[in-house]
DNA sequence: TTGATAGTCTACTAAAACTATAGAATTTAT
DNA sequence: ATAAATTCTATAGTTTTAGTAGACTATCAA
């Protein structure tokens, strides 16, 4: 049940991405090198997520000098649960009870499949908990953290 | 977020011996020929995954003619947690979250960080959920999903 | 217009994990 | 003895993961 490495990163990326005050205009733009630096990750690995990221229309960027990315929406419309699924594939443990990525599987049955059945449960929960929580719930937790 | 096909072997078959009822004795007895054909698991495979189940102390077995795998609890007194945790290790989307298996992660302050927060959530759902279903509870529903 | 800065894109590689397969050894019942 | 089962260790093929490399393109400022 692993977020593999470029999940993180992706996740720790937005995270601050969202959470970086920008006194001078609407958005924070920030550098692949900035982020890979406060966040120890690989600069070049870390390109390739960033990419991947703004290939699926979450993050704009500006080439060039004092260029870098930025969110594509506000913190509160980007889910924690799209960013995964772009970077890591189905939040499903198994194919069967994926809603993206539905296969069927080999049990003769799958209303009367019992793996099914929890397994559903346990997509259900992560899906709950991933697809309901933005960016903005993600950097209020951190605020109320940090203050009390 | 995925359960290796490992995992998943290993539920099918602990639900299957959990499920198979027998008028014989106290348990069912099943051999490893007999759940691979049903479940269309290779039976090597197979047979290392009840290997290890056994050597955990999930299982028990019986070498010889007549021999086979049966439940060394019953099925009441067995999670899929417990199982999954054997096959696939924990079940924590990241190990700074995990209970069994705790690592440090990266970041600067363990108590403000917004990923290990929610990752936290998430392990918390997924363990609520196989932790507190049994072998037991599989084969109601599955009943229950049987006769509706 | 040149140089520095910063993202874009594709390919590649090393290591680990996953999914098995092989085969010899051991135990048990008849 | 023989057949039926599990036990145990090694190994092999494939896929995924994590990361590296390098050439290319766009932007800005001097």
């Amino acid at each position: 049940m692993r977020l593999s490495k470029r999940g993180e990163y992706g996740l720790r990326a937005m995270i601050i991405l969202a959470d970086t005050p920008n006194p001078e205009g609407p958005y924070p733009v920030l550098q692949i090198r900035e982020i890979s630096t406060r966040e120890k990750i690989p600069a070049k690995f870390l390109e390739q997520i960033l990419l991947t990221l703004k290939n699926a229309g979450l993050l704009h960027s500006k080439m060039g000098v004092g260029g870098g990315y930025y969110l594509a929406k506000p913190p509160s419309k980007i889910t924690l649960g799209h960013i995964v699924r772009i970077l890591d594939g189905p939040l499903a443990p198994i194919r069967c009870v994926s809603q993206i990525a539905y296969e069927p599987c080999g049990c003769p049955d799958a209303k009367t499949c019992g793996l099914r059945m929890v397994m559903g449960d346990v997509r259900n929960a992560i899906a709950t908990i991933l697809d309901n929580t933005t960016l903005a719930d993600v950097a209020q937790r951190v605020e109320a953290a940090r203050s009390s």
